[in-house]
DNA sequence: AGAGTAACCGAACGATCGGTCGGGACAAGA
DNA sequence: TCTTGTCCCGACCGATCGTTCGGTTACTCT
């Protein structure tokens, strides 16, 4: 709950306000009188900078994304072999997971109450759909264990990633960069957790 | 939003009812509206059955937490080499989690917003604690990688496991029991995703 | 038959919800 | 100095929130 002192707002700056408390409390549990005590401005001023409540959910869950939609234009991500595809796309989403971790964040914890939502679900299904394509095709190099279907594999590999928002806080302890974390991810995601004999 | 129709409730049987709800729409987008309407009764009928709304959490969040404390009491997860006994710990959380879904999944999507919900994530904190002493002594043995960080590793592990509240869904299409489910979980973590060379 | 009680109901409570409204303070341009 | 527009405010709106209350039904026990 941070409460930011600032001259003046824009529709962006009080966003990132928003999506903090959006994120603390969950999108249901916060009131416009949340909002507007941790902008530092009356409930009735951030009707000046947007629509409303929804609109705030909406201009975040965008900008999130853009961010991952931007990753499958990336040429490593479109030319090569599926399986280097493939590590690049775990890397790239993990780092932009946590480069845009408010965002991200409140995108993977909508539950579809709202048009909004319901459209935000929509579209993730769709970024999940495309990198389900490519994990199918790296199994049909033979790239991947058989012994694992790829759809299950899917939804552990993105469990495994999205999960960062859960605990990943920029500039704290250790030398967590989003690189480090990221490369991380993408060795035991591909390499697992066991000692290799 | 299942409509039930049954002679009478007791409180466990509203329970059920009122956890398919809370997952549907989350916690604080759940209105004694939306579970009168699921259950069939009035608004006020419930008051009849329990307390109130965070009565309702309560119940659920500790019948999922006493699942997950019962795994650390099993001899397999007490006796032996620590990297078997994590394994173990992995494949049982992951079955409990599959056998108590809507529990566990209430449980894991706690914001903290009311006093049951910070006490549910205590409880759950401990639980974590646990796991990551046994990883940490089975990377003492020299069994885990040593290039990911112990407390990464933890982490990572658990957002598998957790993500499965996201995609699995009782006696549903292919042969996912949930322990079959839960072997390829133990099996992508410990050893990978990636071809064995 | 009569008493007791479990299960339920509609109506209403004060509080809080997201959002609206009219206007004040202030700076820039004329 | 007078207008115009930005930024903000307190007061208020109808709706909905979780909860309470008085009362009705229907079944059980004696």
């Amino acid at each position: 709950m941070t409460m930011a002192k600032r001259d003046t707002y824009t529709p962006e700056s009080l966003l990132a306000v928003a999506v903090e408390v959006f994120n603390e409390r969950g999108y249901d549990g916060t009131s416009m009188e949340h909002l507007s005590r941790a902008a530092g401005i009356s409930k009735s001023s951030i009707y000046h900078h947007v629509k409303g409540k929804e609109e705030l959910l909406r201009l975040a869950i965008s900008r999130a994304l853009d961010g991952l939609f931007g990753i499958l234009q990336e040429p490593a991500a479109r030319e090569g072999r599926a399986i280097e595809r493939l590590e690049h796309v775990t890397r790239r989403t993990a780092e932009v997971l946590m480069d845009e971790l408010p965002y991200v964040t409140l995108l993977l914890r909508v539950r579809g109450n709202t048009d909004t939502e319901r459209w935000a679900m929509e579209r993730r299904r769709e970024f999940d759909h495309q990198v389900a394509e490519l994990l199918k095709r790296a199994a049909a190099d033979g790239d991947l264990r058989s012994d694992v279907d790829a759809r299950l594999a899917t939804r552990l590999l993105f469990g495994m990633i999205n999960s960062i928002v859960e605990w990943y806080r920029p500039g704290r302890g250790g030398a967590a960069t989003s690189h480090e974390v990221a490369e991380a991810v993408v060795r035991t995601a591909f390499a697992g957790l066991r000692t290799q004999t």
